[in-house]
RNA sequence: GGGUCUAUAGCUCAGCAGGAUAGAGCAACAGCCUUCUAAGCUGUGGGUCGGAGGUUCGAGUCCUCCUAGGCUCACCA
């Protein structure tokens, strides 16, 4: 695992198109100083926690153990060699045991609005991932069975990676692996046969076939014969049967274009959507190329392969009875990847209770020489539960997704009707809906990434739609009452300033600058999402220049100020704050509004 | 029992490859709309960072042990 902040130091040193980056002009100037290596004192160079301690701090100590003086003394030293006299630093200060360097803000300030206003929405864009190909697996929902609150964790993370991962230059593949094939297809089939209703299937097909599913599993307890009946149907559609296959081809279609609702309202998509089924073609060759790398073991009438080099369990591959495992079809799924893609990475968005198995999946790749298993990743995420308990499909005590969207929204609009009415705006129905519908959306996708992913979920209504503090409305009202802001100027004729514009240097008070400082930091923050696989690095970020935003507009007036030209930069850089959380926002998958 | 993850404010979570007084949001309390959208802002209270050792100039962060909990341990996915 590379560390992010050396792939950073890399890409500028490459010649990356960013603006000045003053960490890195600052470590080679204390490089000619100290005659340690510029890289390691970037390394060690670090963002002080209070602003009075300036922008940038170098700790002494380590200087302090070659040079046997106290760290103290080596700051004071440091801190007043004219080396460190240039245009961009204000000033440098030894406080205690640190240099800390103090950025010129004005120089600042011009530097990145500029950039962003030049760039627009290619700000934080990069070009690293050029040529590479990045496959995301996510959502994979189980056919037949209904979208719940469980789901939407895979589906809304792996979205916002993709974006993620294109924004940064790579061509990136969405795979929904469906999960449509297995002994549960069998019991589907038994069941169907036994309790189904043709007219209630037409009706409401996902209701259907969960009543009928939950009908078998109760049944099952004091009839183990349907479990054979369902293996043995599942050996039929597995080998092709006409009359199986017809059953399940059918529950397959309905399911689809049920899930297809969901996708098309989070505005999700993907360029493919083969799934487990898929596959079954392909295990003969997988069965025979493992035979062939002599990994194949029998044991207790299974094929296994044996990992214990990897300290692992053996990874059943074909079970007693002939047929197919997820095991199986995942390694037929990796080598086609491979095959069609060659992909330099080749990301699993599934639950982390599934760790295990692509462990055993990635190693049984690893033991077969293929070189590509050190691409594949599993992004692991916690359970979404409900109070003490797992969501149960089986037991029917799970909440589906549309119903938690739609009373995000029922909610969002109450909101946006009161709001409405005190504002005397003249937003007309339809845009009313429109709006809640964005940001009740985007209220459920927001809470979802807004922490670390392996996190547990605990469902519970109030949090899910507590559209207070740190949430999607936050952003995407900080982002309205800015367009709002910009409208107004248009409206009045006042000018923002452009790129070149040298206004922007009057940026310079402690709200301004920190917004500045933070915008700054959006391209890192996107990095740093990717190299982690976590959305939050990025959420936070853009939370962040939000509280910062609402901070600076309650202590500034932007549109009254007297100064025409301190007008112009502030309304800069209300631009600047526009661009960057709508760029975000879009990385995470939520939509913005121009008024709410 | 083995593996693995987690334990930070009343609650939900941050704390970026150890560094300067441990930070946000929610909840509580007190303020701020004749002025750019109050889904906002400001302030107050609230913490022996699960416990015990250790490494280090320095540990919420690294190591060991312990405690509690989650997930997982082949013929479901």
């Amino acid at each position: 695992m590379v560390p992010s902040h050396d792939i950073c130091f890399l890409l500028y040193t490459l010649g990356g198109a960013k603006y000045m980056d003053y960490k890195v002009e600052i470590s080679a100037l204390l490089s000619k100083l100290t005659g340690i290596e510029s890289a390691e004192i970037h390394r060690l160079m670090e963002i002080p926690p209070q602003p009075e301690m300036g922008d940038y701090a170098f700790p002494c100590f380590t200087l302090s153990k070659q040079l046997r003086k106290s760290p103290v003394a080596i700051a004071v030293e440091l801190a007043s060699d004219p080396t460190l006299n240039v245009d961009y630093v204000d000033s440098v200060r030894a406080q205690g045991p640190y240099v800390n360097f103090f950025i010129d803000k004005g120089h600042l300030s011009k530097a990145v609005i500029s950039e962003i206003i030049l760039k627009g929405e290619q700000y934080a864009a990069s070009d690293i991932g050029q040529g590479k190909t990045v496959i995301v697996e996510f959502s994979s929902p189980n056919i037949a069975k209904p979208f719940h609150v469980g789901h939407a964790f895979t589906t809304v993370l792996g979205h916002s990676l993709s974006r993620i991962y294109e924004k940064l230059g790579y061509n990136v593949v969405r795979v929904n692996h469906l999960g449509d094939y297995g002994t549960q297809f069998g019991k589907l089939i038994t069941a169907y046969r036994l309790w189904g209703e043709e007219s209630a299937l037409e009706a409401s097909p996902i209701d259907e076939l969960l009543r009928i599913y939950v009908l078998f599993h109760e049944n099952e307890k004091d009839d183990p014969e349907l479990t054979q009946t369902a293996r043995d149907n599942f050996r039929r559609l597995e080998a092709g049967n006409p009359e199986e296959k017809a059953l399940w081809q059918r529950f397959r279609d309905l399911s689809l274009k049920a899930f297809a609702q969901v996708y098309n309202r989070m505005g999700v998509a993907f360029d493919s959507y083969k799934g487990e089924s898929d596959y079954s073609d392909h295990i003969p060759s997988v069965i025979s190329f493992l035979e062939e790398k002599d990994l194949l073991v029998d044991s207790e009438g299974a094929r296994v392969v044996m990992l214990d080099e990897y300290k692992l369990p053996p990874c059943l591959v074909v079970k007693s009875d002939g047929t197919t495992i997820y095991a199986s079809r995942d390694l037929a799924a990796a080598m086609y990847r491979h095959e069609h893609y060659n992909f330099h990475k080749n990301i699993y968005v599934v639950g982390l209770p599934q760790s295990l198995h692509f462990q055993q999946v990635f190693a049984v790749l690893d033991k077969a020489g293929l070189d590509y298993a050190k691409d594949c990743e599993h992004v692991g995420f916690g359970l979404v539960k409900f109070k003490n308990m797992k969501f149960s499909t089986r037991e029917g005590n799970i909440v589906v997704l549309e119903d938690l969207l739609n009373e995000s929204i029922a909610k969002t609009l109450e909101i946006i009707k009161t709001n409405a009415a005190l504002r005397q705006s003249d937003m007309t129905e339809e845009e009313i809906l429109e709006i809640a519908n964005k940001v009740g959306i985007g209220s459920v996708i927001y809470t979802y990434l807004k922490s670390g992913r392996e996190r547990d979920i605990v469902f519970s209504w109030e949090e899910m739609l507590d559209f207070d503090g740190d949430s999607a409305p936050y952003l995407i009202y900080t982002y309205a009452r800015t367009r709002s802001i910009l409208r107004k100027a248009i409206e009045q004729g006042i000018r923002s300033a452009d790129a070149f514009d040298d206004s922007l240097s009057l940026l310079t008070t402690e709200e301004e600058f920190a917004l500045v400082k933070l915008l700054s930091d959006l391209p890192e923050a996107i990095e740093k999402a990717a190299s982690s696989n976590e959305p939050f690095m990025l959420s936070r970020q853009v939370s962040r220049i939000a509280r910062a935003f609402n901070r600076f507009y309650n202590n500034s007036s932007i549109l009254g100020g007297a100064d025409d030209h301190l007008r112009s930069a502030r309304l800069a850089l209300c631009e600047a704050v526009c661009t960057a959380i709508k760029t975000g926002t879009y990385l995470l998958g939520i939509d913005v509004v121009e008024r709410m």
